[in-house]
DNA sequence: CTGTAGGTATACAGGTCTGTGAAGTCAATT
DNA sequence: AATTGACTTCACAGACCTGTATACCTACAG
């Protein structure tokens, strides 16, 4: 029992200090490079204390890859709330959170890091990383049929494309350091989506 | 001494076996849930004639990495030796090559991998990894020269674009199983390049 | 007053990690 | 005949790994 299927706030004082420390242990340094016991010392906890409240270090991962997943969709949908109606610029607002997101990181993403760490199919911890990138796939499949993409191939090959220059992004920005990935990747995704929908400004809310 | 520098052919039998072993076990399942006991166990060689040749692990690594660069970039220089002359279509040459390179993998691409796994920014590896990015994205950038791009930010804007696609591509194949990303990344790259660039068909040498 | 939850401290089991040391074998070159 | 290169076997150091066990402390709720 103890974690996992609740994962919701209803953590103790020291289990969120073990998953605030490990989050960040994991995320920098990797997470096969950091041992239980660091995480237990560095949260001021012993590490039977760690265990009571996580029962592995496969269900700690689990949950920090849980949260950062949770954080970032929360990111995604409150500027999705605040954006202008303009449909096409609701499509990009995955890429206008993307700065904030990463930050000064030259980490990259979580997720992708993740998923190179944990070649096991049954990790927990990996099928995170892979329904981060699912939902975010959906995600643009989504906006961009409320933007009048008719359904079909192009809506799906479109959002396949927006998903790749998002993450190719990420990449370039924290592998070759090109401060200018992120907006490059924007105005792509802009031409991309003004390129292909029928309705080429997409002002009547669509044909159906 | 011993490695590193030469890194050729010069490799005796053992440590070729070593080497090939160790590529596919860093690749499929990690770098850091590989050790050396395993390395030298499954080459049928003792770990001290592995660090006879190696000097260390980093050292391996990052042979590791070193030859999967060279194959990587001759796969490529080699498609576009024999690509035919149309300047869009050698643009997008990596990109056909990624199909064959990729093969089944669900591992996606060994360099970010490695990325992710190297925190250390002093680590030789990670300067691979680095340098396989970096010289793709100059790649990129040369090539849309010769189709007569201009000089100057949308180069190099362009050639940002087309690595993002690349790499995005590479995670959204392998993380979220889909199997027309790189067609679609492809497509994609062709509707920036032949949009972006100021001849549309880019027939004639340029214009210098 | 008696549990229970959330801790603490310490020790340990059983393993794996990278890396080295000492001594020796075998084949090819010089 | 001597040397060198490639390799083996075995042992070991010293650290680190995940995970558990024993025992004790404190605050609070029924």
């Amino acid at each position: 029992m103890s974690t996992g299927t609740h994962s919701e706030q209803s953590l103790t004082p020291g289990a969120r200090r073990i998953l605030d420390v490990a989050s960040e242990l994991f995320y920098w340094r990797g997470i096969n490079a950091v041992g239980v016991d660091t995480i237990a010392a560095e949260s001021g906890v012993t590490k039977r204390t760690l265990y009571d409240r996580f029962g592995s270090k496969d269900n700690l991962v689990a949950a920090y890859l849980n949260a950062r997943d949770r954080r970032w969709r929360d990111t995604v949908t409150a500027r999705l709330r605040d954006a202008p109606p303009d449909p096409v610029a609701r499509v990009l607002v995955p890429f206008d959170a993307l700065p904030e997101w990463l930050a000064p990181s030259t980490r990259g993403c979580g997720f992708s890091n993740a998923f190179a760490e944990l070649p096991d199919a049954d990790h927990p911890g990996r099928r995170i990383a892979v329904a981060e990138k699912t939902w975010l796939r959906a995600l643009f499949r989504d906006l961009l049929t409320e933007a009048g993409a008719a359904d079909g191939n192009d809506v799906e090959a479109l959002a396949t494309q927006l998903l790749s220059l998002h993450e190719g992004a990420i990449i370039s920005y924290a592998v070759v350091n090109d401060d200018s990935a992120v907006a490059a990747a924007r105005a792509a995704a802009k031409m991309l989506v003004t390129g292909t929908l029928p309705g080429h400004l997409a002002d009547q809310p669509s044909s159906r």
